[in-house]
DNA sequence: ACGTTAACGGACGCCCCCGTCCACTTCGCT
DNA sequence: AGCGAAGTGGACGGGGGCGTCCGTTAACGT
């Protein structure tokens, strides 16, 4: 909650702390939660314990780097809320949710099941889902949204976007936008399907070499 | 080699070895690849070190564990291919294919990405997709599959599988379910969209207790 | 400049998991 | 029944990750 006032610790302190958070934020949008908290250490130029004074779990470092992206969610969700047009409001959350979700690799994990705990994501997950679930019936109403989907869907298909392949990031960005536009394709109503983003090439993990 | 023929073991070797592959193929498929090796043991009634004899390493485990539902996939690609109808036996593909992958939690893990190593599986799945290759062009030449569409986006569609969200078996195959009609819709042709399995609700992981 | 005190980081304990070793047991054959 | 070999399981070593302790360092006030 008081978070340590951080302006209150010392310079050098407070220099630490930030260079935690930003290796932090790195890492795992890079490589998902499994980091070890060495590795962050190590990255932020940092002794471990310095890591444990400030952030005193993995929990917590965890809600602490994915404030920013928490917020990021909350106001593509808040800003296709409010377009006017439900439809061009939901096309665009999904699809910027999918590409948040495939640029930082554990962000869905922190935020829908990972660790429990964490209060700040209860309270903004409520809150979207309030919202998305109004959009939703816009969408409907408008006759853009399929009748017999329901907001579930739209959870079930972030949930699905975290078995997108690994790999470089703009393989993963593209395989987001591709997911992305089929998803919505299936969401649709009308059949006034748009052209869709180039296929994306999966990892065939070519052990066999070639 | 020669350490096949699992009628030349003695009779409680043998025993024990089908104990060990069942309570493998049990526990890998409720909870995926990261059961340790005790747990199998112990499931099995066995010590660990009976188990390291009969499968040297745990990737040798989940090769044999999971040679089953190879044969299965593999099976359900065949069939679905041979379909005379090719967005049937597409349709069929798509839905036993996620469903075998919700049913058996490691499986898509071990098929495609998790360890390098298993040679039957690069041979299975190189044929798999040539034949689904084939199907494809099948169903595009028939009008019923987008004609902007490849044989990776169901590659990346069966990999989105693995991010469905955990659960109750039941929770779990119906979801799998409406994930599969979901994705069936968006890469068909024409409107002629049926009637979607029911909606399956998403663990909404109660964290806020009630 | 200098002492106080917050902050630092290397080293430590703990736990879990993989894979191995060895003294004892059990099977199978005569 | 008896004997040898195959088989078994408890105990062990190695590695890695999380979180903690304590001697040392360096920032801040006077």
């Amino acid at each position: 909650m008081d978070d340590q006032l951080p302006q209150m610790l010392r310079s050098d302190a407070r220099d630490n702390r930030d260079r935690v958070l930003e290796a932090a934020r790195r890492l795992f949008s890079e490589q998902g939660l499994g980091v070890p908290m060495r590795e962050i250490a190590r990255r932020a130029e940092v002794g471990p314990a310095t890591l444990y004074r400030r952030f005193p779990t993995k929990q917590a470092l965890i809600d602490a780097a994915f404030t920013d992206e928490l917020r990021a969610c909350s106001g593509i969700v808040r800003d296709g809320c409010a377009d006017p047009d439900p439809w061009r409001g939901l096309s665009t959350i999904v699809r910027d949710i999918t590409e948040l979700n495939a640029t930082n690799q554990g962000f869905v994990d922190a935020f829908v099941s990972s660790y429990p705990g964490a209060v700040d994501f209860a309270a903004h997950r409520s809150g979207m889902l309030r919202a998305l679930t109004g959009l939703w019936r816009r969408a409907q109403q408008a006759g853009a949204l399929r009748p017999d989907t329901v907001v579930d869907d739209l959870i079930l298909m972030i949930m699905a976007g975290r078995g997108l392949p690994p790999g470089p990031p703009t393989l993963r960005a593209a395989a987001a936008r591709r997911f992305a536009a089929l998803i919505l394709d299936s969401l649709r109503a009308s059949p006034t399907t748009g052209p869709l983003p180039p296929p994306a090439r999966v990892a065939h993990h070519a052990s066999t070499n070639s």
